[in-house]
DNA sequence: AATTCTATCAACCGCCAAGTC
DNA sequence: CGACTTGGCGGTTGATAGAAT
């Protein structure tokens, strides 16, 4: 089910993604965030568009993202959520977090869509059955009054209970609330979660960083310099030398609430345990030892605009808190980590990490042993 | 055993909205 | 205001595994 590597007209690879690729994917993204799609793939050294990287990472390497099997319950969400909204895949998938939109679309087109035809012909037929015609009308006239014993009626309320209820009443705004969710699917997930770090540094930290927290300037990342070689300069102490040399970070991020954070973070790491299916990531966050944080002054400053909003609520939100918790703007929330940890900008020991394990055979190893790959075949 | 059919799903494509210049 | 860029979305395709004949 992968299609044949080729190379088109522009010399960017197509087709599937082969283990290497993917490594060097989680590998920059983990370091450096997707600042931009269309420039990555260069810095990355893949020969790839912009498009496909996203592609690649949005659907299949992000962090938290479930495979596998649908619960009966995941399922249900879909099947309601399709009634209700058609193919708004993404607001659907907003609403199953660690599901994406291409892979609730395959499953349902695959499965849910006959399932769903299904129910709709059982109740057509069951409310055929509960017609009442004229001569019955008439007929139930007659009847007593002790109706509710009467098998008919009943039916209808018993059935009453069963027909489709509803949506929750959060719900009713769910267009608006699957669009912030859209505006935010990559927030929601460790990419820009580490987007957001890598802006972080490069801008000031008064309040125009913060009140844009999600635009990255690209304008700061010297293209010449890097193209050359991405492989080796991207990866390597020396290209962290050269991001300090020209003040693209601050160290003072470096140690910030670090230990409140972290301990934070671990402590949703283990209730999350479970749902955090994909080895790779799980590793990468795990691993990384500090997060950034902005001074006290510095969240002061932060306007809490709606885009602001919108993506520090799916951030949390991503990492299973309650809606309720998530949706939250009081001073707690602001106090909360918007970020990741795993967006500490180019930490040392996160370079190390990401030089010797992305590209040792225990890496390889580490894949293998998780299942993550199939030993020489490339990603399951 | 060989061939055909069907189900699956990763990846591609084209379009659109929002932002920038 | 229009051209351009970028990210995101939904529809579709293509290759393969497994089932059916």
């Amino acid at each position: 089910m992968v299609r044949t590597p080729r190379v088109d007209k522009s010399g960017l690879k197509k087709g599937t993604w082969t283990p290497e690729e993917d490594r060097k994917l989680i590998a920059y993204v983990t370091k450096y965030g997707c600042w931009n799609w269309r420039q990555l793939p260069k810095f990355a050294g893949l020969s790839r568009c912009g498009k496909s990287c996203r592609l690649r990472w949005m659907n299949y390497l992000r962090p938290n993202i479930k495979r596998g099997n649908y619960s009966k319950e995941e399922e249900d969400i879909i099947i309601k959520l399709h009634k209700e909204m058609g193919n708004r895949w993404s607001a659907i998938a907003a609403q199953l977090p660690g599901r994406t939109d291409n892979e609730i679309k395959n499953h349902w087109h695959t499965n849910l869509k006959k399932r769903s035809k299904q129910d709709s012909v059982t109740h057509e037929e069951r409310h055929d059955s509960l017609i009442i015609s004229p001569s019955e009308e008439r007929q139930k006239r007659k009847e007593p009054k002790n109706s509710l014993l009467n098998p008919k009626t009943t039916q209808i309320i018993g059935s009453s209970t069963s027909s489709p209820e509803p949506l929750s009443s959060g719900f009713s705004s769910i267009t608006k609330d699957a669009a912030v969710a859209t505006i935010s699917n990559m927030v929601a997930d460790g990419s820009t979660n580490m987007a957001v770090a890598s802006a972080q540094p490069y801008a000031d930290t008064t309040g125009n960083f913060w009140t844009q927290p999600f635009l990255t300037d690209n304008s700061y990342i010297p293209c010449d310099f890097l193209a050359p070689s991405p492989d080796t300069e991207c990866l390597s102490p020396a290209f962290d030398e050269f991001v300090r040399l020209y003040g693209l970070y601050e160290e003072k991020y470096k140690s910030i609430n670090i230990v409140s954070q972290r301990e934070n973070r671990q402590n949703r790491l283990i209730k999350q345990n479970n749902s955090l299916s994909n080895p790779v990531t799980s590793l990468i966050i795990d691993s990384v030892p500090s997060s950034p944080q902005p001074s006290s002054s510095e969240l002061s400053s932060i306007t809490k605009d709606s885009t602001a909003v919108a993506c520090s609520t799916n951030m949390i939100a991503d990492d299973n808190t309650t809606s309720s918790e998530a949706s939250d703007t009081s001073a707690d929330f602001w106090a909360e980590p918007f970020f990741s940890d795993n967006f500490n900008f180019p930490s040392d020991s996160l370079a190390t990490f990401v030089d010797t394990e992305f590209s040792s055979p225990a890496f390889d190893e580490f894949l293998c042993s998780n299942g993550w790959y199939e030993e020489n075949e490339g990603l399951k």
